[in-house]
DNA sequence: GCAATATACTTGAATGTTCAATTAAATTGC
DNA sequence: GCAATTTAATTGAACATTCAAGTATATTGC
């Protein structure tokens, strides 16, 4: 006798485990590159942003990670020349990060890969409404 | 001018953002009964499970954790006595986890929280497909 | 103008999770 | 029947992330 349990639960319960197995099996793939998961995000988000730059919480705030998360996961990021920092005329308290050629030549290499596992993940599960789900999660990351 | 992502790639990014911030959000409303997010999971697929008890192994692969994840979850649990443990007659090496009393009761409390984070978040969104993103995720789930 | 509050970022300490190695038991192939 | 392999679980070491506190700067309200 299961005792049932309301759908905006169960949906949780199963995104917690996709993102689970999921993000490790792609940080697997990433590692090839010698990056991982969340160096693969970062470089993403500062490609997509104007100017190539970002502010650093705002950052945290995209990937969903506390501003503390961010300064870690930047530092070996920064030493190696992947990204830059720049700092802002009109406010002191504001260092932005910003795409360095090495990032974006890693970016360029690393989402080849980042996308066929993506894209293979959809397609060996034969699941159609990819459309409809991008939608739903943009609504969603959208006003998180 | 944006580099353009495609589809199954850009739904792995929402989903990675709305994973990292809501499970904290509900990690502290869970907080108040005295457990975690992880700790509400494990009392759930127990809870769920053919007479409230799971191999280690099942449990970690369930919510998407290693084998080493499990133990180390489990252990406080125990000691404080939400769980119990039970040995097989025919096979030494398994060791199974079972729903104690105490579980049961916490199990029953925080479940109220959870499902009311869970609604209001889906509601306050006036996010409609909830059935359909259900669907989704349980196909996906059960796949990975 | 300035005290109180808020914001951006960093850092030490604590926590949580994985990885690799280990132990013990079961299964497989010959 | 037994050597080689596989499976379940645990443990020490490493790594990743958070939390709380701290520093420096900017904004707000009076």
């Amino acid at each position: 006798m299961k005792e049932t349990v309301n759908t905006p639960l169960a949906i949780i319960l199963s995104i917690a485990k996709f993102q689970a197995v999921f993000c490790r099996k792609l940080d697997g793939q990433l590692s090839v590159h010698g990056l991982g998961f969340n160096d693969f995000i970062i470089l993403h988000y500062l490609t997509q942003a104007e100017g190539k730059k970002l502010r650093r919480i705002d950052l945290a705030e995209m990937i969903g990670v506390t501003a503390s998360g961010i300064t870690r996961m930047l530092a070996p990021m920064e030493k190696i020349g992947w990204i830059g920092r720049e700092s802002n005329e009109r406010d002191a308290r504001i260092s932005y990060v910003l795409l360095a050629p090495g990032g974006k030549r890693l970016y360029k290499e690393s989402l080849q890969t980042a996308q066929y596992v993506a894209e293979s993940y959809f397609a060996d599960r034969k699941f159609k409404n990819t459309e409809m789900l991008l939608k739903a999660f943009q609504e969603i990351s959208e006003n998180l």
